[in-house]
DNA sequence: AATTAGCACTCGAAGAAGATGAGTGCTAAC
DNA sequence: GTTAGCACTCATCTTCTTCGAGTGCTAATT
């Protein structure tokens, strides 16, 4: 069988009324709605075939039809071919200053959340290969140095370490001056024993203090690698549609949102190679994550260049409104990268 | 009427009871519970008095009795004066480095929701009044400028700004000095016109990058002191206890527990003017937060030296088990704060 | 051949009626 | 002061009924 222009009308037609109401659709709403060019009769004909052909289904015999993950699959599809032009007007996305751009993540998950009323996530940026760019030690107490490390792409660490007795200004500078010369362009699997040894050479009586700094640098790459930042937010939205708010979902897909680890295989999908908008729709059971089956994802993929790359997701019932929620993502996508690129310049 | 022995015993045992069930308790049950010492009908009529005098109440006619606000808190005062001398022992508090507060503040509220089984929440430490100790410019691009501050309490913070043209080394080395000598140990309201003129004056042709560094220093010191950071762990393990988890009211508590701000009220009330040990309970409609008045609330107040001090919170079902709550916070607090000295030494 | 009107049928949801039993209050006896 | 005994209450569970939205099928119509 084929899905010819009427099946693809009254398809449509079940989806938009679903999503409006959450209910199963009848016959006879459609017809109304289609301003009764077909009977309802005509209409249930079709739907019978749609349901054969598995786009729709029968909750239970006396019921209205319901989308099938197929049905919602056709239709997302159809959306994503159609080009939208116009922009999603996002809320007020004025960030101001990038202080941190985690804060600026945060806010970001807030701002998609409130707009959408769905559940939004956001994962910070992974730094892949990261290269040293700076480093700076200071005295700040008596006993204490404070490390600051700069990686390419500028993010900035802070760590303070104890040592015996601080150099003084003079060796400080004369320190700073050894790392940056020594380290500076390499990523940490290029700071080898030879480098080490050279630079622990050249420090003389301070090799101990080389020695401190080196293991804070390696713990803040390695750190900063390896747990991933996921922020959510709206998380409690999932309340407002009844098909997702019984306990026990409710329960299971919030616990899986507060489990950043479990939001993992969300986040690491690849989903730019396909050389587009890097934006994925994942439908009931298509989702990767156990909780999500009864829901539908949508993520979108960022990068502020250099390689520092993360995903922003959207996370609602089935009956999402996919078109504003793709509107929305691209619009905020879009601007991210502005943000940043303007900030960086 | 009085409370005599008698009555508290059976008041206990309902507590006691009320707590591991979570259903409404009769007469006969408690009649088994202190082994037949006194009959159904006797507990009936001590229950009655009992229920009179508000300490517990009937949910209908025909059901057991459950504990009353007033009955809690007569409980929980006696278990407070009761200076209990074991530890509990919170699982694995091996908190290996500080790297960064916040994320031993965020591990910290994940083990207490875990040990507990009830929500847990932690506020990031306020720095009121807090004063500059150390402040350093260094180039990282040919047009940037980090700026790292070092507060007292050592919170560091770092931002970056563009500039025309960066200063070379010397006059950066300068400039460190100049800013440090004027700055060091000031509060941000002590920078006044007077020492900034004084200071542009000094810094010559590099005015306008003190006027920069400033800027950014007044509001890394602003954005400290306003956005009260509060972190929240296990908020769905109160989908474990019946009478929290009907969805309105589970709803309510998890968007509440989501907004920070609605938290406020938990966190800022300075419970340790008592000199106690700084930990509050909150029974039911005693507690300050709207959506937490079918729950009970208990928070501590930790204290890091000069004056940084932050809040550490529990909400659980009102029948939550005080005793352990109370122990594992207070074994919490000493260990925080021991570790928090050891890393400061 | 496609469409439609008509009708019997299905089945979940909501409500009513009754059965169950845990738990109480009260009285009278110990 | 304590306890046994008993009538009474009332939430909960089960069963039964009603109701109606919605279907599938058939026969008539275009």
């Amino acid at each position: 069988m084929e899905l010819d222009e009427r099946k693809v009308t009254i398809l449509k037609a079940i989806i938009k009324n679903y999503m409006d109401t959450g209910e199963p659709v009848g016959s006879r709403t459609i017809s109304k709605y289609v301003d009764n060019r077909w009977s309802s009769a005509t209409i249930r004909n079709e739907m019978s075939d749609l349901e054969e052909m598995g786009y729709i289904i029968q909750p239970h015999t006396s019921a209205g039809r319901i989308p099938s993950d197929k049905g919602y699959r056709f239709y997302v599809d159809q959306i994503m071919q159609e080009k939208d032009s116009e922009a999603a007007e996002v809320q007020e996305l004025m960030i101001q200053r990038i202080d941190r751009l985690e804060s600026v993540l945060k806010r970001m998950a807030k701002l998609l959340a409130n707009d959408t009323n769905y559940a939004a996530l956001i994962s910070g940026p992974r730094y892949r290969q990261n290269k040293l760019k700076f480093l700076q030690l200071s005295r700040v107490d008596q006993d204490k140095l404070l490390i600051v490390t700069v990686l390419e792409g500028n993010l900035i660490k802070n760590s303070i370490v104890h040592v015996k007795e601080t150099p003084n200004d003079e060796e400080l500078l004369n320190m700073n001056i050894l790392l940056n010369s020594n380290l500076n362009g390499l990523t940490i699997e290029e700071i080898n024993l030879d480098v080490i040894s050279r630079m622990k050479q050249q420090a003389g009586s301070h090799a101990d203090v080389v020695d401190l700094v080196l293991e804070q640098v390696a713990e803040v790459i390695r750190a900063d690698s390896e747990d991933l930042q996921i922020y959510t937010s709206g998380a409690t939205n999932i309340f407002k549609y009844p098909e997702l708010s019984d306990n026990q979902k409710a329960s299971e897909l919030l616990q899986t949102l507060e489990h950043t680890e479990l939001l993992k295989d969300l986040v690491d999908t690849n989903g730019g190679e396909e050389g587009g908008t890097g934006i994925q729709v994942y439908i009931g059971e298509e989702s990767p994550v156990q909780a999500m089956r009864d829901c539908s994802v949508v993520t979108a993929n960022y990068e502020l260049g250099e390689g520092i790359r993360g995903t922003i997701g959207i996370i609602g019932p089935k009956r999402m409104d996919y078109e504003k929620v793709l509107k929305t993502l691209r619009t905020l996508m879009v601007q991210l990268e502005a943000t940043f690129k303007k900030e960086e310049r």
